[in-house]
DNA sequence: TAGATTGTTAATCGATTAACAATC
DNA sequence: TAGATTGTTAATCGATTAACAATC
């Protein structure tokens, strides 16, 4: 009872609420309304109120919202007030790149390890952080507390290490290996899957789709 | 006139379709009913044949869809039967990734330039391909076709790289720096926005839901 | 022909926008 | 107090699901 869902479209807002606030506290503006907020995000006044308001009201009549106050909230919200333990599974370029992400996520998250399945760069180094065999991650996971889990990876490998994941601890995994893992693993582990050629693909579609137009 | 827009929705789903009825394929399956595809792909059946029907329709009462047949006409919708022509700004760690993807988009897309910023890397190599200074851009562009511009560079640089670009004839962006860059380019610029910190975000906020529920 | 499954219309559900009373 | 702007309810719009006649 109570405590309604929320749903993804809202969800998948936030962050860029935080971000523009992030943005505009920066630029040393203390309040803002909805209105002034939604002409510089390009999206509705009410929208914002709405999306707001499911999670509590966070301004004040005649006023607007304080630009800080509202940050830190939804910060809050987005899980960004406290810190979480991150390992990467895959050390190619794509692994690497996001090691190397200085103040991810405004400073909440830390990346306690890298694993990878290549023999050959077991032991070298990213960043002070050596990297280590996939066969030394049930080990790993009972000695450290590790709360989200990147796999950085090809898909043929993916499934399986996800299972061990799951099977030592792990229920949340930031999957960028080119399958539905969510489909394939217990309900209540958190998968958020980026599928970069599903982007690239949408790109590819509009572009096909405007040079179409233009034919006619 | 007609030609009702296709929702972002629809266009957001069609990639994974392909995706699945590429497996499909590889796995030997020459017919598969929305039904089946359905069950494989957790959505609804009705939902597949609605989305399909948008763009005509691909099956044939009582046999179902041709796996090979479907899976090309959706690659033709997303514009994977001609070539693309892509370069990359910024040739840091997610450049080096993306510019090392093998099979992009199932071979339609081809990297021809790769450029950079920093001084000290200009003219050393990433596969072959050299990385030139973003001062050739301009000099680039009019000699290459060049359909699809990627900027994995920091926030701050590119705004200013994106104008150059639609400047000199791009305009499709696939934009991985953390900025809005469709509410600075001219509106007939395709941009499709990658923000890795947002995803992160969303995974943060799930678990965080997830943690306080387990509270109660 | 009978059975299966599409293409498509109609019904439902949810998300967005508009409106406005509450209130700072 | 008057003006501004929120929080929230109501109206609209769009997307998803259900149903079924058309047809292979």
């Amino acid at each position: 009872m109570g405590e309604r869902q929320i749903s993804k479209a809202v969800i998948s807002r936030l962050p860029r609420y935080h971000r523009y606030l992030g943005e505009l506290l920066n630029s040393g503006t203390e309040r803002i309304s909805s209105g002034e907020l939604s002409r510089l995000m390009k999206v509705t006044a009410s929208q914002i109120r709405q999306d707001l308001n499911n999670f509590g009201g966070f301004g004040q009549q005649g006023y607007g919202y304080n630009v800080r106050y509202l940050r830190d909230e939804i910060g809050k919200i987005l899980g960004l007030d406290h810190d979480h333990a991150m390992i990467i599974i895959g050390t190619g370029h794509l692994g690497k790149a996001l090691a190397n992400y200085e103040n991810f996520n405004r400073g909440s998250i830390h990346i306690v390890g890298l694993f990878d399945i290549r023999k050959e760069v077991i032991g070298t180094k990213v960043r002070n952080t050596e990297i280590r065999s996939v066969e030394e991650l049930p080990s790993f996971l009972k000695e450290h507390e590790v709360e989200i889990a990147v796999l950085t990876l090809p898909k043929k490998n993916a499934t399986e290490i996800a299972q061990i994941l799951v099977e030592n601890g792990i229920n949340a995994i930031w999957n960028f290996a080119y399958t539905d893992l969510n489909l394939q693993l217990p309900e209540d582990v958190i998968v958020e899957n980026v599928h970069l050629s599903d982007s690239l693909m949408q790109l590819t579609y509009r572009l096909n789709a405007a040079q179409q137009k233009e034919e006619n």
